[in-house]
DNA sequence: TCACCTTGTTAATGAGCGTTAACGCATTTC
DNA sequence: GAAATGCGTTAACGCTCATTAACAAGGTGA
């Protein structure tokens, strides 16, 4: 029936396939990049996708779809956790996108980048869950800098995301060892960013 | 018949060809985007491009070798000029950098996403002049932060990069009115973020 | 053993698109 | 004035590529 009510489980051919089709989608953009090639990637061949997915544009939209809607409710459990100090907040807030930044690079390079390649309704719906999220950053952000006002805090908060996203661009080092020194890095300067918006 | 004979030499069908490219790739993707549609936005239709171009690839090798090229250049030059001071220099290619990223924001887009659509030559070359702007950089970095490791240095570079480049994301309250605004709110934060690097 | 579902395969279809061909028409040049 | 050149046009070709059709084999349950 539906693959949706089972998790633990080795990696499903459905999961192999997201997972490879993002890395192609980040490597040479949506359209760059055929069913035949992702059919190969997981051992298949092109039409073989079709057991799992209705056609190529579901794939993307349920990888866009998954990681906005992964990146709110992350954000969402990690301001309700540290509720209280703003500080801590901000920066558990920091902690998870360069997370998620480190460990899913192609996902985050789709993420704002091929937006337009989805359906009308798809496209609507992760705009208005990243919309969301930088809205969850933005109240943070000026819970700790009180001066500062919405739509600077909102630049600010699209210009550290620019920075936090900046990992595809970083040497693998973040991945084999002294990973933690990338992450510590970006840490401080986008706190050090933020700092100097206000 | 030409609406502007005076000075400045109207720009020529070429130039047209080039700025409607860069911004229809960036708005939807190199292989998004068919040379009817880049014919129509400068009014002549498809094949007539042919007489410009000797085709599509061409327009976008011109477009990435040209920023490429132009940021190179730009930088080399504010490096010579404000030479003495590190910190007037470092500040110099992040207000030369924002001017082009607030300028030329279709091109910024481009010119990190769609670097692998092009022929070998020409992305070599492209990737050579980047290299060459990023070891500009982490020169001058540096040497106002004489403690940071190299590779540090570097990606710090790397993620300031992203955090300027984040200008195509920021409302077009930019272009309007107080686009000052913008600019100097990118620099504190640029400066901010190199400084909590160091 | 016999359906039957799942998960593949290869071949065919049909649309989209970059490119070329063939032609028209000003304007310039000899 | 005729030829050449610059700059367009529309029609056609050929290739890529997403999608569908038709078919096959392994596993499961009655």
């Amino acid at each position: 029936m539906l693959p949706w009510p089972c998790e633990p489980t080795p990696p499903t051919r459905r999961e192999q396939i997201l997972k490879e089709a993002a890395r192609l989608f980040a490597e040479r953009g949506f359209h760059g990049v055929g069913v035949d090639e992702i059919g190969a990637a997981v051992g298949i061949s092109g039409p073989g996708l079709y057991r799992h997915f209705p056609g190529k544009d579901a794939m993307l939209a349920e990888l866009l779809v998954g990681i906005s809607g992964r990146l709110l409710t992350g954000g969402k459990r990690r301001v309700a956790e540290a509720d209280g100090d703003p500080e801590a907040v901000l920066d558990s807030l920091i902690e998870g996108h360069i997370d998620f930044a480190i460990d899913d690079r192609p996902l985050i390079t789709l993420h704002d980048r091929e937006l337009d390649r989805l359906r009308d309704s798809d496209r609507k719906l992760v705009r208005q869950l990243q919309r969301q999220y930088v809205e969850l950053w933005v109240e943070v952000v000026r819970q700790v800098y009180p001066g500062l006002p919405e739509p600077t805090a909102r630049s600010a908060v699209h210009s550290v995301f620019g920075l936090l996203n900046s990992t595809p661009h970083l040497g693998r080092r973040g991945r084999c060892r002294g990973g933690g020194a990338t992450a510590e890095l970006l840490h401080r300067m986008a706190r050090g960013a933020f700092g100097a918006a206000g």
